[in-house]
RNA sequence: GGGCCUGUAGCUCAACGGUUAGAGCAGAGCGCUCAUAACGCUUUGGUUGGGGGUUCAAAUCCCUCCGGGCCUACCA
């Protein structure tokens, strides 16, 4: 048996992620996790909240409320969203846990002891108004470039040319508006990146079946400029694990916190602490240590492109860098963005459908669904409400819904609610056999390698087999001349439908769940061998007509939501 | 500015130097009547963004131009 360990970017807590967050991480990863555990393999999925930095505290003070607090708040609503979404996570952890602290902290000594931590004294932009220091993106002013007057520190929106927050003309803060900012001067830890530069591209050059989003993006930072760059680890912020050297204080880094980038990832270990701490398991050595059980594993991590330098550079230099034997990634599935209606879906506007909201309107399989099935695997997608409504009207009511119930209604009015008895199979089951044989070892191999997109296609075109099998066999007709033989063809249809349900599942779990109930079948075992699967449900097997499955969404209902959301949010 | 990705049928996407570039949706025609006005079969539709080159052979490799997008290290 396979030992899976994966792991989803870990959301940040500043609110309600969209769509095109969801679907970059979180949605896939639990695809894979679902997959993985149907085939009988054993699985750690794991996800968190990323919790420190400067938004979360300002969203917090916007908010009212102590950033403890506020962020305890989020971390319920975050979870409680998950799992409407049905994310199957082992453990939704926090990087805020004590966990976390203690662990990032070992880090940071750990690399420390083997040299790859420097102090490094900077300037950079304090507000006396706001009482702290600013990132640069905090910091707007009038541009020296163009002469734009919301210019952000870090770029500006309008030239496009990147700027230093000491270049701009008139900088006033962002959070409070104040013109009163000075430039102070600071000490910071750096993480020593470029010395394992050799390391880290002689390992990403291994990876030769990575996507290719994943590797471009890493060799792009190996090799640009002067090559891989050191990277300030700690930042001045109230809220973040304190910088500490293991157990010891850091002399001189007294009232700094590490910098979220170092913490976050981190979190992928601590949260499988988190897990044995919240009872859920015993050992979370056996997933993370190689020296205690984790030779065998193998961990996949799925993120937005916009992640992958954190992971593939940052992440690996602190594991390799300890000396100690953790678990390195050894699969970086990485997406690009979806787009909302022909623009950006913008957490700051409100422009596009939030996870909330989108559970407000429809259950979370039609979501999955069609997220899923157009993942941005290859290049930037885009959700558009009638692409929406047509491939889930198609994809789920007509073909799979319709199946299931057209097969299950004749039965009902000519044999009752039962697995009819009589009959044999011959060359035309044989057929549907073989094709789906074929075609389910295809859905495996695309699972396995997570190409998501063609998963979803070939799983459709197993749904049609059935449609295809009733055409042909037609029992009604057959029912007329020789009711056994409708009974035969009656009872591979039937069976079809618990096949559905399993291959389905880690696309649409309820309605795998629906259907395996309907079929009066707990079950779930994967059609290793699809004659066998065909006969899991014997003759006198009762079942109950399921409701429909999935209702059709209609042309008003799609204008509606369309209005709904073209603006912002509230 | 630099780098990377991308452009294939009306739409969403396959095809990773090798038959006549394929699917789904949409459109057209036929069939079926068990079913959520559902299903099945057949079919229309492409100068693979433009141009040039390499090759026996190019959607695929190279050059160039045009369009879309992303990243560029202090947002996370």
């Amino acid at each position: 048996m396979a030992r899976h360990l994966i792991t989803s970017a870990i959301p940040y807590i500043n609110g309600i992620k969209h769509l095109g967050n969801l679907v970059g991480s979180q949605l896939p990863a639990d695809l894979f996790a679902r997959y993985q555990r149907a085939r009988g393999n054993e699985v750690m999925f794991l996800c968190s909240t990323d919790e420190h930095g400067t938004p979360a505290e300002i969203a917090a003070a916007k908010a009212g409320k102590p950033v403890a607090e506020y962020c305890a708040e989020m971390h319920a609503v975050q979870a409680e969203i998950a799992d409407g979404f049905r994310l199957s996570f082992d453990h939704f952890g926090r990087s805020s846990s004590p966990e976390n602290h203690a662990l990032t902290q070992h880090f940071a000594g750990r690399l420390a002891d083997q040299g790859l931590i420097r102090e490094v004294s900077e300037t950079q932009m304090y507000s006396n108004a706001d009482g702290r220091f600013l990132p640069d993106r905090y910091i707007e002013g009038t541009c020296p470039n163009c002469g734009f007057d919301s210019a952000r520190g870090d770029q500006c929106d309008n030239c496009t040319k990147q700027l230093d927050p000491v270049d701009l003309i008139n900088p006033y803060s962002t959070i409070s508006g104040s013109s009163d900012l000075e430039m102070r001067e600071t000490k910071h830890l750096y993480l020593c990146q470029s010395q394992m530069k050799d390391q880290l591209e002689a390992w990403i050059d291994s990876k030769t079946d990575w996507p290719i989003l994943t590797t471009s993006i890493a060799k792009k930072w190996l090799n640009d400029g002067d090559g891989l760059q050191d990277r300030g680890i700690t930042r001045d912020l109230n809220w973040g694990i304190p910088v500490k050297k293991g157990d010891a204080d850091w002399p001189g880094m007294e009232g700094k916190v590490f910098y979220v980038w170092f913490d976050a990832p981190i979190e992928y270990i601590a949260c499988a602490q988190e897990w044995v701490n919240a009872g859920k398991g015993d050992n979370w050595e056996r997933w993370w240590r190689t020296d205690k059980g984790a030779d065998d594993v193998t961990y996949t991590q799925f993120m937005g492109k916009d992640n992958v330098p954190f992971h593939t550079l940052s992440f690996p230099s602190t594991i390799l860098g300890s000396g100690e034997p953790w678990k390195l990634v050894d699969y970086i599935k990485s997406f690009n963005y979806l787009n909302y209606d022909g623009g950006q879906f913008s957490t700051s506007r409100g422009r596009g459908v939030f996870m909330d909201q989108a559970l407000e309107i429809l259950p979370a399989d039609y979501w999955r669904w069609w997220l899923l099935s157009h993942a941005p695997e290859s290049s930037d997608a885009e959700f558009t409400w009638e692409n929406f409504q047509a491939s889930v009207n198609k994809d789920l009511a007509d073909v799979l819904g319709n199946f299931v119930s057209r097969i299950t209604k004749f039965c009902r009015s000519k044999f009752g609610e039962v697995v009819p008895e009589g009959g044999t199979w011959g060359n035309a089951e044989q057929a549907v056999i073989d094709e789906m044989t074929t075609r389910i070892r295809a859905y495996e191999t695309h699972m396995q390698a997570i190409e998501v997109r063609k998963a979803a296609s070939e799983l459709r075109a197993i749904w049609v087999i059935g449609n295809e099998y009733l055409q042909s066999a037609a029992p009604w007709s057959t029912f007329k001349e020789n009711p056994e033989q409708a009974a035969a063809q009656v009872r591979l249809a039937l069976n079809l439908i618990r096949i559905y349900a399993v291959l389905s599942g880690p696309f649409i779990p309820d309605a795998k769940a629906t259907l395996l109930a309907a079929m009066h079948c707990d079950d779930d075992s994967w059609p290793d061998d699809v004659t066998a699967a065909l006969n899991m449900l014997p003759v006198g097997h009762t079942f109950s007509v399921p409701d429909v499955l999935f209702r059709k969404i209609t042309d008003d209902e799609r204008e509606e939501w369309q209005t709904r959301f073209a603006g912002t949010r509230d």
